[in-house]
RNA sequence: UCCUCGGUAGCUCAGCUGGUUAGAGCACUUGACUGUUAAUCAGGGGGUCGUUGGUUCGAGCCCAACCCGGGGAGCCA
C-alpha cells in the first residue's frame, strides 16, 4: 500500500514501506512522519498499545531510516495527507546515522552538494512532482493532436545556429558537439510525419551564471508541418494552458507545500497577448500604454515598493534587536526573534538586489534601440504589466536565427515568435515560421557564416516537397520554474548541470 | 570573459574603526517536560576563521595574488 492510496484502507490495518522524515517524542507517545515517495503520512505509537520493544525502536528512529510500518489507518484532518496511521507493528530495515539535511535552513552551495539526499525533502518532491505532471502533459497535448513523439540526434557535425557555445567531444577522431537544439531534425521529421514532437536534453556550454540557466536541459520541440506563424501562436497557447490546467487539476497538494499562489497561474485560461516587436519596443520604452499600465511608471512604482520595504525590514530587525538587548526574555522567545532577523536579513539582501537592478533595468529600457534583441531585464519589465504569457512576434531579422522565415509584407521582420511567462520569467518559449525561399536560406547561411556543405541536407527539405511550416521549442526547467515560482531553475531538474557544477 | 557580493564550529550566521583564552542559535549528547507539528528547561563535547604571501609589537578584521561559491551582463530555453 502506498501512502497516496490510504483513503482505501481506513479503518483497516495497513502496511506502508518508507523512510522516516521526522519524529516527535511525547510521554507514552512517539509520533513518526513517515515519507514513502507518494505521500507523507504521521504514524503514532503508542505506549499502551505496543510491546515495550516496539515502543523502544520506535524511540531510536532516527531521520531518513528506513522502515515496514503496519496499523490501523483513520482520517484526520489535521495530519498531513489528511490520515494517520496507528501502528500496531513496527520492523526497522535500516537506522540511519546523522543525516546531514536537518529540518533547519541550509544555504544553496551546502544543499547542491547534498543534491542526492536533497532530492527527499518535501520542496523538491514536490517540484519534481509537479516536473512529472508536466511531462506526462506536455505528451498528452500532443499525442491527442496527433503529433508524432520522435528524436533528434544528440551529436552533431556543426552548430545549428552559430552563436552558442557548444560541447565539443570526440567522434572517433572528428569533433562532434552536443546538441543545442534538434530543430533542424525536427524539420526533416516534420516533411515525414506532418506533425512531431522532440523532447529531448539540450547543451548549451555558455559560462552563464544566472537563475535562469543551465548547461543541461529538457527542451520539447514540437514542428508542423503547413503550418504558419499564425497557427503555430495558436498551437503554443492552446499547449501551455493545456499542461499549466493539469497541474493545477493534479497537484493543488504539491502546489500547496511549496507555498505557490495559484492566482496567476488561473489567468492561464484568459487570450494570450499578442504584440508585435515594434509595439513591444514602444511599451517597454514607456511610449505606449497597456490597460491604462505604463511599463517605466510601473518599474518607479516598483522601485519606490522596494525601498519603503526595505526600511520596514531594517526598523523591524532594529527593533527586535532592541528587545533581544533587554533583560529577562525566555530562551526560546531569544531564539524565535534571531530566526526573525535572520529571515529579514535574507529579504532585506534581496530587496538591496532589487534596488540596484531596477535603476538598471530602467536605464536599458529607456536606452533601448528599435532593431535589437530584448535582454532579461526588458523581458522582465515588459511582462510585468501582463498576468498571462504574452507572445512577442515579427522580430527584426538580424537578430534571429537563419532559418527563420521573413515577413513578405514587410522585409525587416523575421517569423519568429518569442513567450515570456509572467511573474518576471522571462522567455520560455521561442519559435517561428521556418523560411521556405531556397535563394533566401543559402543567402542566411553565409551571412551567418557558416558552412554550407553541412546545410545542404536541410537546403533538400525546400528541393523536394517544401511546404509552410512552424515550430516552436520549450525549455521544460524554465516551465517548471514558472509553475512553481522557483527563484531558480536549478531545482526543477533532479541533477542539474550548470557552470561550476557537474557533481552529484 | 567582465561587474558585484561572499567564504568564521556538522548547519545558518554574528564578530564595531586590527588588541589579551573566537561567539550565538540549531544539530548532536545527558537528564527533566510534552497529542506532538522548526519558539519548553538545565548541563556537555565541537573551530589550524578559503589558500598562499605581505604590512604590523600584534590580523578573523588591513594589502596582494590565487581557489571556490551566490547574483548579474553577454548568450539563450
Amino acid at each position: 500500500m502506498t501512502i497516496e492510496r490510504l483513503k482505501e484502507t481506513v479503518g483497516r490495518k495497513t502496511t506502508l514501506k518508507g523512510w522516516i522524515l521526522g519524529k516527535r517524542t511525547g510521554k507514552g507517545l512517539v509520533f513518526l512522519v513517515l515519507r514513502d515517495g507518494s505521500g507523507m503520512c504521521q504514524c503514532v505509537v503508542d505506549e499502551n498499545k505496543v510491546n515495550t520493544n516496539l515502543f523502544e525502536d520506535a524511540k531510536r528512529l532516527t531521520q531518513e531510516s528506513s522502515v515496514v510500518i503496519t496499523g490501523e489507518v483513520i482520517a484526520d484532518e489535521r495530519q498531513i495527507g489528511g490520515y494517520e496511521l496507528q501502528v500496531t507493528d513496527l520492523e526497522i530495515v535500516h537506522l540511519s546515522q546523522d543525516f546531514p539535511i536537518t529540518p533547519k535552513e541550509h544555504g544553496v552551495d551546502f544543499l547542491m552538494d547534498h543534491r542526492h539526499l536533497w532530492l527527499r525533502s518535501k520542496r523538491q518532491w514536490a517540484i519534481l512532482r509537479i516536473r512529472n505532471t508536466l511531462i506526462m502533459a506536455i505528451h498528452e497535448f500532443f499525442q491527442g493532436e496527433g503529433f508524432i513523439q520522435t528524436d533528434a540526434p544528440i551529436f552533431t557535425g556543426n552548430a545549428v545556429e552559430g552563436t552558442s557555445t557548444l560541447f565539443e567531444t570526440d567522434f572517433y577522431g572528428e569533433p562532434a558537439y552536443l546538441s543545442q537544439s534538434g530543430q533542424l531534425y525536427g524539420e526533416a521529421l516534420a516533411m515525414a510525419f506532418s506533425k512531431i514532437y522532440t523532447f529531448g536534453p539540450t547543451f548549451r556550454a555558455e559560462k552563464s551564471k544566472t537563475r535562469r540557466h543551465l548547461s543541461e536541459f529538457w527542451m520539447i520541440e514540437p514542428e508542423m508541418a503547413f503550418h504558419d506563424l499564425k497557427m503555430n501562436m495558436d498551437t503554443i497557447e492552446r499547449f501551455l494552458r493545456f499542461v499549466v490546467l493539469k497541474v493545477l487539476e493534479k497537484n493543488t497538494f504539491e502546489l500547496d507545500m511549496i507555498g505557490r499562489d495559484t492566482t496567476v497561474l488561473k489567468q492561464i485560461t484568459e487570450p494570450f497577448p499578442r504584440i508585435t516587436y515594434e509595439d513591444a519596443v514602444l511599451i517597454l520604452k514607456g511610449e505606449k500604454e497597456v490597460d491604462g499600465k505604463n511599463a517605466v511608471k510601473t518599474l518607479e512604482a516598483d522601485l519606490v515598493a522596494v525601498q519603503e520595504r526595505m526600511a520596514a525590514i531594517q526598523a523591524e530587525i532594529t527593533d527586535r534587536e532592541a528587545k533581544l538587548a533587554a533583560p529577562g526574555m525566555k530562551k526560546g522567545e531569544i531564539g524565535f526573534h534571531q530566526a526573525k532577523i535572520q529571515q529579514l536579513k535574507e529579504e532585506l539582501s534581496e530587496q538591496e538586489e532589487a534596488s540596484r537592478n531596477i535603476p538598471m533595468w530602467l536605464k536599458s529600457a529607456r536606452d533601448f534601440r528599435m532593431g535589437n534583441d530584448f535582454g532579461g531585464s526588458d523581458e522582465t519589465v515588459l511582462t510585468r504589466l501582463f498576468n498571462t504569457p504574452i507572445m512577442v512576434y515579427n522580430w527584426p531579422h538580424e537578430v534571429k536565427a537563419f532559418y527563420m522565415k521573413r515577413d513578405e509584407n514587410d522585409t525587416r521582420w523575421a517569423k519568429g515568435v518569442d513567450v515570456l511567462a509572467p511573474e518576471g520569467y522571462g522567455e520560455i518559449v521561442g519559435g517561428g515560421e521556418r523560411e521556405t525561399n531556397l535563394e533566401l536560406l543559402i543567402e542566411k547561411i553565409h551571412e551567418h557564416e557558416l558552412p554550407m556543405e553541412a546545410f545542404e541536407w536541410y537546403l533538400d527539405l525546400r528541393r523536394y516537397g517544401s511546404v509552410p511550416h512552424a515550430g516552436f521549442g520549450l525549455g521544460l526547467e524554465r516551465l517548471v520554474a514558472w509553475t512553481c515560482k522557483l527563484p531558480h531553475v536549478r531545482e526543477t531538474i533532479p541533477f542539474p548541470r550548470m557552470y561550476g557544477r557537474i557533481a552529484p
